[in-house]
DNA sequence: CTGAAAGCGCTTACAG
DNA sequence: CTGAAAGCGCTTACAG
């Protein structure tokens, strides 16, 4: 249309009119036209020619879960901000489906990918590490795998709320956990663990672990027993999803919190605010670790030998369900 | 590697082996040699010669609402049986977000989308409409467009819970809606204004519109005329972010549930049923919603003239919320 | 039955 | 300062 030869073209809409010492007045001829025609370039053509695609892929094991699809929230609009699109697949903590999501992924081009692990899948984590593919944990790690990450501090955010509840006259303290190797989970455990026997108070270590995939009935048996046989006067779950699985059993025992038990869930939503006691719990920083893992990946593309790993800091929201009711 | 040109190559992997009349001992050479080397094709050039991306759009008021995330859980999953993926976008209810996430869709080429749209969006979608692009409205529609759709019965699902209120005994009956034009909430305002007028109680009908942004504030002022001056029994919400906003403020004005007035909410959560009283809600069949959208949205791809419109039933959920205390 | 050519829409050296 | 050519990796007519 403006009468110039389509390589003119590209590299004036590309900006490198100057580079290419294109004349002033061409030059914005080919811009007006473009505007005008709502011209915009094919990004199949573009990525085909450049070996770009600009994709890059977050895998989580459910995207329908609340505290992923705030991750992916975040991710997707920092993404966004950064010229990048955002693939999201859910592995539902299978390791099958996530090496396949991997290679799906791959084969669609994404320059890296964002990684929540599920178990068992160190050995493809090690894989990937291996391939230099640029690759970011997230939420989960692997401290013998030196790839980055963007996680929660686990230790210190059990270590935390353990203080918390010695702090409030509590001594008998469970933890419900998954049963897992997880590290993210064994390091919460730990938190616990040790702020427990540092205070003195070995004998009264319970740790309990369900299935993931079907908590339910893993963790009510485990209440019955620490609640009605060891006596227990506060319960710590270790994610959102057994806190809230935990909040159901204990209303069907009958279970008053804080009075008959304390409870320390994790990740706060609108259930604990709006229970009848409302539910002390740990903060995770949600905007630093999703901002912190896209922000690392970008850099990662774009710079071979970057990495970085985050441990970010948790918090304690004190809420009545844990106060000691003298 | 084979030692045949890279079209053989390509008939055959396509499985156009037979149409070509290839040889079965070419054919088979070059499938096993394609799965040793782990071939996968290019799909970026595959898109580029095709001309089909097998991209799809999902664009919601916010993926991190849990609403929208179980819905792209399921777009997604099904998306991905059908060969396409699903870039998925949020526009925070915000009609130039809209307006331009459409255009930066489409220039990444989706062959087709899924949208909530929002308000004031009526003319955005007339033009995609008149455009013939294809589109399906997912969880709003426009009845003066001719657009598929995939959403909720919305008038019969607060005829339901108000025949339900009335049925208990019920009759000062509230309602706090969204201030907006959208149809899918005009629909659910006039379900309950029928309802009731039917039962001859147009005396007792109170609608109270709310800021969709920033809803608490407005909730509040209208909880406190609601109660304390026209001395309600019964409040329905009209999204699950008023209900959640609603029970926040209910507690802070130390309401009693059902003592002191009756609720109603929309879409099940585990704030509801972790409640002190359980909320009674209206179920949005989600699944059917979501696999709806995508299907006919995958229909219409393959088929210029498919159009399909889906008012799906609502379910009641009665909890203690709304049961009569006599 | 199989190979060589053309082209999807772009961009980057290479000429001039 | 600008145009013509080549090529990204595929697939589909077209020859043979």
């Amino acid at each position: 249309m403006v009468g110039v030869s389509p390589a003119l073209v590209s590299m004036v809409l590309n900006g490198k009119a100057e580079q290419y010492r294109i004349g002033e007045e061409v030059a914005k001829r080919v811009v007006e036209t473009a505007k005008e025609m709502h011209y915009a370039p094919n990004l199949v053509a573009k990525n085909l020619r450049s070996g770009k695609t600009q994709l890059v892929g977050l895998i989580v094991t459910d995207i329908s879960n609340p505290f992923y699809s705030a991750i992916a929230r975040i991710v997707e609009d920092r993404a966004s901000e950064l010229n990048y699109t955002v693939l999201i697949s859910s592995t539902d903590e299978n390791l099958k489906n996530t090496e396949r999501l991997v290679d799906v992924l791959l084969n669609k081009g994404v320059e890296g990918l964002i990684l929540v692990p599920c178990d068992g899948s160190m050995k493809l984590i090690q894989r990937l590490y291996d391939s230099h593919f640029p690759t970011v944990l997230l939420d989960r790690y692997f401290p013998d795998i030196d790839l980055s990450s963007s996680c929660l501090d686990n230790y210190r955010a059990t270590e935390l709320a353990t203080e918390h509840l010695l702090g409030q006259g509590y001594k008998n303290i469970a933890l419900i956990a998954y049963n897992t190797e997880m590290h993210h989970i064994l390091d919460r455990v730990s938190g616990y663990e040790d702020t427990m026997k540092n205070a003195g108070l070995s004998a009264y270590v319970h740790v309990r672990k369900v299935n993931i995939l079907n908590p339910r009935p893993g963790i009510r048996e485990a209440l019955e027993e620490l609640i009605h046989r060891k006596h227990v006067d506060a319960i710590m779950f270790l994610t959102n999803m057994l806190a809230t699985n935990g909040l159901y059993c204990l209303n069907e025992m009958n279970v008053k919190i804080p009075e008959d038990v304390a409870v320390v869930g994790f990740n706060g939503n609108d259930a604990f605010n709006l229970f009848y006691s409302p539910i002390t719990y740990i903060r995770q920083p949600i905007e630093q670790i999703a901002k912190g893992s896209i922000d690392i990946l970008i850099k990662r593309i774009k710079k071979s030998n970057y990495k970085s790993k985050l441990f970010l800091e948790p918090e304690l929201v004190i809420q009545q369900s844990s106060q000691r009711i003298s």
